[in-house]
DNA sequence: TTACTTTAATGGTCTGACAATATAATTGCT
DNA sequence: AGCAATTATATTGTCAGACCATTAAAGTAA
């Protein structure tokens, strides 16, 4: 009789996902250096014992996680690069496209982040991002007061950030600024930014700077809370037409840098 | 005199990156349904006039991307697929490691999140989120009882993310899949899950579902921020030596599915 | 030195072929 | 008819080699 092992089915992985995985590896275990330029192309495959075809898929799942660019030319070729918040912007933005996440759901993950953030901007912030909120804050004032709806829209999902920023936790700039691409394109649609709003909300801004300023934690989170809650109400108010207009308006860039 | 036009650089976008995009758009669009198989490789060449290289380097973008999934042989071929929180999570472990986001930083991002989730999840649960989580708490007590470090640790950040999955927002549900990925790597390594330590973890839980089983938010919200509060106090206790462990324990894993 | 031209290194693309794999179709047996 | 084994085939995976396009370096002339 034949034994019954306990056998995994096998999977055969494919010649550029192990090179990606081993390039991957010796880039994030710090091998391999920002800056630092691969072998071109026909080397690698030497080296490795591969086509250049499948050289040149592992490099390109390498740059679409964004742990290497690619040049043309003389003197081109893959460079190391740091992966950037943009990537995970990207993937987000694809997520919540592609699963057709509702905008409610986007709201409430803001609602969620930016308080605690504000708190903990209150904490690390320093002098210089105190400086880039009141610059992000100055031109929201101004597009404001010109009705510029488009760049009132901008600098406030700036300023937004910016706070965010001042946390100095780059995890939560990351999913913030991810967050903000949605929210920018909804936000730029609706019907709500009345000069009443626009003023409200300008002074909300204050008031969530000054907490920050004289660092304290719990009035930047309780201002910001009851900043962004207004908000939502006032979406939600106009909100309707957002869900089925908001997923036909999110494009994807793989070319934008940080 | 010749005139100064006002011109930007020219980019070549490159043919894989072109199909690349049209094809993204076309699925995000709705036009190719989840499920739906895209033509096979020769034939797209065909239809977009290019070669069957640039055909696979725009297949293989798309899969990185999540968005389609490739099958070998006879009846084979590329079939659309949702993108799920893996792409997100993969994309945001990288970042982690590749940015050497401080675990500090981390139990932040968690510290920030987690308590606004269970808000909405007070608010939005279902009978059968509250069966998930009893389930997670079972297994967390087993694993406590048995002094198996190794599950309880794994049934913990279970418990922690079917909370958020009572949220029922799906992008707070990916973020905190994402940070819990790192969260598990330096938890597994730390010294303070002590007997005394695992059953007020214990305790804790129980108070937030029992919050959350009463649909009161406030109180979810106010219990998960002390629990997530005391954890990360004691981890800080122990913590000098993680930030420069944490990097070299997380392997990114692309085989994995959700 | 400076502006221009030439050269070379490198990625981008194409063609065509064969290998590997998983399903469909066929065959053969009961 | 139904089932098992075999064969055929559609499809991706991989390779080899060539040529094109782009960029920077090297060379050259004023």
């Amino acid at each position: 009789m034949s034994a019954t092992l306990d056998i995994t089915p096998v999977t055969v992985p494919k010649a550029a996902d192990v090179l990606a995985g081993i390039l991957r590896e010796k880039i994030l275990e710090g091998d391999l250096q920002e800056g630092m330029d691969l072998p071109n192309e026909r080397d690698l495959g030497a080296q490795a014992g591969l086509s250049r075809a499948s050289v040149r898929e592992a490099l390109r799942i390498l740059e679409g996680e964004g742990l290497i660019a690619t040049r043309l030319g003389r003197n081109g070729g893959s460079a190391v690069v740091r992966p950037s918040s943009a990537t995970v912007e990207r993937s987000v933005g694809i997520f919540i496209r592609g699963q057709r996440i509702r905008f409610e759901a986007v709201l409430e993950t803001r609602m969620a982040i930016e308080p605690p953030s504000a708190r903990f901007a209150a904490i690390h912030r320093t002098d210089g991002d105190l400086a880039e909120m009141e610059k992000c804050h100055a031109t929201l004032e101004q597009a404001s007061a010109k009705a510029d709806l488009s760049a009132y829209v901008r600098a406030n999902l700036d300023w937004h950030v910016q706070v965010v920023r001042a946390s100095h936790n780059e995890l939560l700039i990351a999913f913030i600024s991810s967050v903000s691409q949605a929210v920018y394109v909804a936000t730029e649609i609706d019907g709500f930014n009345s000069v009443d709003v626009r003023n409200a909300v300008i002074r909300a801004h204050r008031r969530v700077m000054d907490a920050i300023r004289e660092r304290d934690g719990d009035a930047a989170a309780r201002r910001m809370g009851r900043h962004v809650g207004a908000y939502i109400a006032g979406v939600q108010n106009t909100q309707s037409k957002f869900d089925t207009e908001l997923n036909g308006r999110m494009a994807v860039d793989r070319s934008k840098g940080t």
